[in-house]
RNA sequence: CGGGCUAUAGCGCAGUUGGUAGCGCGCAUCGUUCGGGACGAUGAGGCCGUGAGUUCGAGUCUCACUAGCCCGACCA
């Protein structure tokens, strides 16, 4: 990817009234583009990061056994009247046809899925089962904030999963809860579970997936040396007190939810009237539960978690790509064209080797293309200019690294091969 | 939804006691530069958020509305 040909461009400063550093950064760098307040364009940088992230989702959820689809975000009125939640949730889109028909739109899709499942799913031996998707949904906040932590409309993943009896789904529970775990790691961010405020006093699981940051929205007591968490509301623990876990101090603290899982138990089936015969033939009914996370807030979480007063920093595996190449500007023209070849070459031999590569081929001035470099937050900054040429080098820096070095041409791909498979 | 702040060029901003629109960046053309947003010249770009009102005259004063941000409440 070419940066003179990428349509975007970086801004020299950050819209003003941008505040937390995902709003900032992701607009200043043109990953983003705010439509409305809540509501964002995804652009073909911070496009690839989410797409990454989504793939992440992806291999965990079909890991523990989970279908993909897709389901229709208009949702039928008739459906939330059925589950009693029409006027009952607030933060409902309501819209209605030329006709005066009403629609839902999408705020979640329990009302979509049960029904949708029920049609196919007649007998015991049709479960357990689980189904997701991953869709932008749309949900009436009175308040939208924080860049893209808090949106009307957002990119989310919601699994839901189906069960004849208890145990299986508690099972099942438990799978999903380390996939979780395992997106986040991978993602290159550390969240802590937390018991939700609602599930903690009634017999049903509910957990939330927190990362620690300043912007989040809820207040924390966690321990930064093992994975003890709580999220206040419910909280036994206070900061100072030991760790029930590992018995270093706890503190208090922000954090974002990134994720949650609950237990619908049979809330949502029952509404629809949807069980399933029985191996002697009785009516069984369906527990399901409920998986979400937040992919577009995990991305804008991420930039909360991982920047510096000079821009994002990507963990390697969501980056928008693997390495950035800087050719800086030559004193002649025949110079230039020996340093923009050299640096074709070092960006062809990675391209073919699956390294993916953003190139600042710009003839901006050197201080403009390393500014983008720090901005824009490629794992991983690889500069080719006449003095590295004249090293046979390229010069090489890690986004996290405040030091550079020379690495030899026909070293290039052996060692940024080792760089990003780290 | 309550409270606060804001709205002038693509972005960031200035605009005096009310007198008819400016700066920086960016953009276009040319030239000089080239290891941390370099410089010079020329040029294009405005319904001053929208609508009413006061006034001879409103970017400026008044009112209403709209939009964005922040705090709070809310977040199935």
């Amino acid at each position: 990817m070419k940066m003179s040909q990428l349509f975007t461009k970086t801004k020299k400063s950050a819209p003003a009234d941008a505040e937390t550093a995902n709003a900032k950064f992701l607009q200043q760098a043109g990953f983003v583009y705010q439509e409305m307040a809540g509501v964002y364009s995804w652009l073909p940088l911070g496009l690839r990061v989410l797409r990454k992230v989504e793939t992440i989702i992806r291999q965990e959820m079909n890991a523990i056994g989970g279908q993909e689809l897709f389901l229709t975000a208009l949702q039928s009125k008739e459906n939330w009247l059925t589950t009693q939640r029409w006027d009952d949730v607030d933060v409902l889109f309501k819209l209605q046809s030329q006709t005066g028909k009403e629609y839902a739109l999408g705020p979640t899709a329990e009302e979509v899925i049960t029904p949708l499942v029920q049609s196919f799913t007649h007998s015991y031996k049709d479960l357990p089962l689980a189904v997701y998707q991953i869709q932008t949904k749309f949900r009436d906040e009175l308040r939208a904030k924080s860049g893209v932590l808090r949106g009307r409309e957002f990119l989310m993943k919601d699994m839901y999963s189906f069960h004849t009896d208890r145990q299986n789904f508690l099972e099942f529970y438990e799978k999903a809860k380390e996939a979780y775990l395992r997106i986040y790691e991978r993602c290159g961010v550390s969240a802590k579970v937390t018991e939700s405020s609602g599930g903690s006093f009634s017999k049903n699981p509910s957990h939330e997936f927190q990362i620690e940051t300043a912007a989040g929205e809820d207040d924390l007591i966690l321990c930064r040396n093992c994975t003890f968490a709580q999220n206040t509301e419910i909280a036994t623990k206070q900061s100072g007190e030991p760790c029930p876990d590992c018995g270093k101090e706890l503190a208090a603290s922000k954090g974002i939810e990134v994720g949650n899982i609950f237990d619908l138990s049979s809330r949502f089936t029952d509404a629809f009237g949807f069980t399933v015969t029985g191996e002697e033939g009785e009516k069984k009914t369906i527990y399901m539960g409920c998986y979400g996370i937040g992919v577009s807030r995990l991305v804008g979480s991420i930039v909360e978690a991982s920047h510096d007063e000079r821009g994002m920093i990507w963990p390697k595996s969501i980056a928008p790509a693997h390495v950035h190449i800087t050719t800086l500007n030559a004193k002649d023209k025949e110079s230039q064209d020996r340093i923009m070849q050299a640096s074709e070459e070092v960006q062809e031999k990675l391209i073919s080797n699956g390294i993916e590569v953003l190139w600042d081929e710009r003839s901006n001035s050197i201080g403009e293309k390393l500014a983008d470099a720090d901005l824009i937050g490629i794992p991983l900054r690889i500069i080719v200019s006449e003095k590295t040429l004249k090293e046979g080098s390229v010069e090489w820096k890690a986004r996290t690294e405040t030091e550079s070095h020379l690495v030899k041409f026909e070293d290039v791909l052996e060692q940024v091969q080792s760089f990003v498979a780290e």
